[in-house]
DNA sequence: AGCACGCCGACT
DNA sequence: GTCGGCGTGCTC
């Protein structure tokens, strides 16, 4: 009788699982986790075995055809986790489980093509398709699909094989996966012997002292160093040292490629810097729960700590406790704050012990990652949001730090998974715990230390971290303050006189800035801005009337000979263009005059954004000013050398967008300006106040975090905002009351659940035509299955209404359960998220 | 994802 | 009349 196996089939976009028999020779062999070869459809496809089955769901079964790798590629509570993503993401369990597998495994098997007996002797006609592979066949014997896919570029040759093989001309055979990728090695060379005579080393004077200086960097090191450090250090070239190795004075070698540079480096034992009373107290609460963790399943930890407030510390301690315990750690970053800083220091601390995981490894350094993880040689992963699914055993702490980023959410491909809300599942799963750090947490989480479990633990000093960073006096010992925030109204700037995009106390507070030879950032939102409408005179935003969202300006498009300058002010009366809600399609003639005060100046708003630097300059003839958004980050390293450029002084000013508000520690600046803070305020989307408000607040928190302190300037229509008076007093909880009664009021996440379905056609017409049928589908449904407490806006156009040349629509459900609706009958061709952190 | 089966326009 | 376009549907 042969055992019956569930195999999730490694094919992203499948869904479901499929139920295989074992063959003779891995009979009871075969467990969960194991990755294998089988057939599916009419080819071999990669599948992970999941469980055991005594009754498969089918009569027919067919037979695994071989095991790729005798130790399991998931563990046992990976698969739980890949079932977990899977139910509460809507997503395919396979495009779970892919999350977890390394690179080289996680591809598709190669096809070889090959022509048949009659295939060869073949010599009737055939349509031209058939006609050219038949021919390449014959000239080059079998091919891999690769290797036809270079010969016959873009050319569909897929249809062509498929029709060659129904008529027994060609076959075609399922390629095994190439044996893992290689472990990457490094060339190593080592001191030998001393020359008993110098004049051997070499004919000329220049040749024999390069070579010497290389002996004598060797006999400085203890083993082996790396090739290209020596050539680097002592100036000699690989020609020497194969002379030297052949003479036998040095010997060559080659090490594994480990990323680590500091896996040899001396740990800095008992260094453990002191932590300060409110560290200790949040501290003591942690080690607690570590410590307990074996018996008792913690809740999740809500760390609570302004920037600079010492967080990255208690995460390093807490590393440190578990791996005494024999267990190991996963440490969760943003990616952009992985630098080598951040690396640096858990690197520093835990030597040899450390992986990372980040975009810009190779395959096969992902690869050696994932394989060292999984052979128990790497205790701590750090790593963006893809590190929570390295193959640790035995996992005893998950930490998020900067858990309210965005880019923790997976919004490109399936799954659409949250990683915090991946980890916290993931650590319960584990009995691990779960260490959540943000200086402005996300309202879903901070509201589950206020109504379930979780805990709340603050830091709200700053640690002093930069003494000495700084020239010129210095002021007292004592926690560093936050930075004062000034708001300036910019509708009475207008009134008096200023159109300029600086206040006049922002163009002061520049001067001051950099007479006293100290650094300024500016930074501006340009996401969204030009699309809100809202009166220059009292500040007031025109709103859906369904759905309290900005509404967005929508010009009637005459397309004639107006090319390129469509959007431009001065064609366009805000009476030719209409308002609309991208959430429910609510639209209204766009007004002439403020309904809120009267006033004509009613209009949107769009600064010219790369004019700000050009606004600098004119201002501060003499200051040095640098840009950082996309354009001049473009480069790969670009980032580094632009802050680089800008900490080390060379400029005086640095203008830029988003990118500053992550986690940036230049100790020289003393003023930011913020050129309109309401610009993300106005987004149509559940989360805008809160995006503002998290942002508004890390840059304000860019300034002072050195003893000269800091100011931050806040320009905005909007002064009385709640978002943005709470920013401006960097008073978290005063800005949790206030958006969690407006998100409870409208029925947003965290007091519901929000599905959201998003359809993408090249087509308007056809966008809009599949979004209004599933609208009126899940209507009925709506109504069939009594659910008046799950309430559906739209369809209507995304904000972003049209992305890579296709149209999009969506339609939000709001409610309890909303995904049940779902559960069963995914509609095909439609992208759903559950929870998403944007709407946009 | 592939690859089938299945119905409508331009060609030997 | 066929070849072949890509619209749904299945793969244990």
């Amino acid at each position: 009788m042969p055992d019956y196996l569930r195999v999730a089939v490694n094919l992203p976009q499948v869904s479901g699982v499929f139920d295989y028999h074992s063959p003779p020779e891995l009979s009871g062999r075969l467990r969960p986790g194991h990755l294998v070869l089988a057939p599916f459809g009419g080819r071999q496809v990669q599948g992970v075995v999941l469980e055991q089955v005594t009754q498969p769901e089918v009569a027919e079964t067919k037979a695994i055809d071989l095991l790729l790798d005798e130790d399991p590629v998931l563990t046992a509570l990976q698969l739980q986790l890949a079932q977990h993503l899977a139910e509460s993401c809507l997503a395919p369990l396979a495009a779970c489980i892919g999350l977890m597998l390394p690179p080289g495994l996680g591809g598709n098997p190669e096809v070889e093509f090959s022509l048949s007996e009659a295939g060869r002797a073949f010599s009737g006609s055939l349509p031209a398709a058939q006609q050219t592979l038949l021919a390449l066949l014959r000239r080059r014997g079998a091919l891999r699909d690769g290797q036809i896919n270079h010969a016959l570029p873009r050319r569909n040759w897929r249809a062509a094989a498929a029709a060659l093989a129904a008529k027994g001309l060609l076959t075609r055979r399922g390629l095994p996966p190439k044996p893992g990728v290689k472990v990457k090695t490094l060339p190593t060379a080592e001191f030998a012997a001393t020359p008993e005579d110098k004049k051997t080393l070499g004919r000329d004077e220049a040749t024999r002292r390069r070579r010497a200086r290389a002996l004598e960097v060797l006999q400085s090191e203890p083993g082996p160093m790396d090739s290209e450090w020596l050539l680097a250090e002592s100036g000699a070239t690989t020609a020497d040292l194969t002379y030297m190795n052949k003479r036998g004075w040095l010997r060559l070698g080659s090490r594994e490629s480990l990323r680590d540079p500091l896996a040899d480096a001396v740990p800095e034992a008992g260094l453990e810097p002191k932590l300060t009373p409110k560290q200790a107290a949040a501290w003591d609460v942690i080690h607690k729960a570590i410590a307990a963790s074996a018996s008792k399943q913690a809740t999740p930890f809500l760390l609570h700590g302004v920037t600079g407030s010492g967080k990255t510390e208690i995460y390093l301690q807490a590393v440190s406790r578990v791996l005494a315990q024999g267990r190991s750690a996963i440490v969760l970053v943003p990616e952009i704050s992985l630098t080598p800083q951040t690396a640096g220091r858990f690197l520093a601390r835990f030597p040899g012990q450390v992986g990372l995981v980040h975009s810009q490894l190779s395959e096969g350094e992902r690869y050696d990652t994932w394989r060292l993880a999984r052979e128990g040689k790497l205790r701590v992963i750090v790593g963006a949001r893809s590190a929570l699914f390295a193959p640790l055993a035995d996992i005893g702490l998950i930490v998020v730090d900067e858990e309210h980023d965005e880019s923790y959410y997976e919004a490109g491909q399936l799954p659409h998974y949250h990683a915090r809300q991946a980890a916290v599942a993931y650590a319960r799963l584990a009995g691990a715990v779960c260490l959540l750090g943000s200086a402005t947490p996300d309202l879903d989480s901070y509201t589950r230390t206020q109504r379930s479990s979780w805990q709340l633990l603050e830091l709200p000093e700053r640690v002093r971290a930069h003494r000495g960073a700084a020239r010129g006096p210095q002021p007292e010992e004592g926690a560093l303050a936050l930075p004062a925030v000034e708001i300036v109204d910019m509708r009475g700037e207008l009134r008096g006189g200023n159109r300029s995009i600086f206040s006049r106390r922002l163009q002061a507070a520049l001067e001051e800035t950099l007479a006293a030879g100290q650094q300024a950032i500016l930074f501006l939102n340009r996401r969204g801005s030009a699309t809100y409408v809202f009166c220059r005179d009292c500040g007031h935003v025109l709103r859906c009337p369904n759905c309290d969202v900005p509404l967005t300006q929508h010009f009637e498009s005459t397309p004639s000979k107006r090319t390129g300058k469509e959007k431009h002010e001065a064609l366009y009366q805000p009476s030719e263009s209409r308002l609309i809600c991208h959430h429910c399609n609510y639209s209204r003639q766009s007004p002439q005059a403020c309904p809120n005060c009267a006033s004509s100046q009613i209009r949107y708003y769009g600064t010219g954004t790369e004019s700000v630097e050009a606004e600098v300059s004119k201002l501060l003839p003499g200051g040095r000013v640098l840009r950082w958004d996309r354009s001049t980050a473009a480069r790969k390293g670009a980032h580094e050398q632009i802050l680089q450029t800008f900490s080390q002084g060379s400029a005086d000013v640095l203008v830029g967008t988003q990118m500053l508000a992550k986690g940036l520690d230049l100790p020289r600046v003393t003023l930011v300006g913020m050129v309109l803070a309401d610009v993300g305020l106005n987004l149509p989307d559940y989360r805008a106040a809160e995006r503002s408000f998290q942002l508004l607040t890390q840059v304000a928190g860019r300034a002072g975090r050195s003893p000269l302190g800091g100011r931050v300037v806040l320009q905005t229509f909007q002064p009385e905002h709640y978002a943005i008076q709470a920013a401006a007093r960097h008073d978290y909880a005063a800005f949790y009351v206030q958006e969690s009664e407006r998100r409870r009021e409208l029925r947003y996440p965290p007091f519901s659940q929000l599905l959201r379905l998003e359809y993408r056609h090249a087509e308007a017409q056809k966008a809009e035509d599949e979004a209004m049928a599933l609208g009126a589908v899940i209507e009925g449904w709506l109504e069939k299955e009594q659910r008046s407490s799950t309430q559906m806006s739209g369809p209507a156009p995304c904000f972003f209404a049209r992305r890579n040349r296709e149209y999009r629509w969506h339609i939000l459900l709001r409610g309890p359960d909303p995904a049940s609706l779902l559960r069963e009958r995914l509609p095909a061709g439609w992208r759903v998220e559950v929870n998403p952190p944007n709407v946009l």
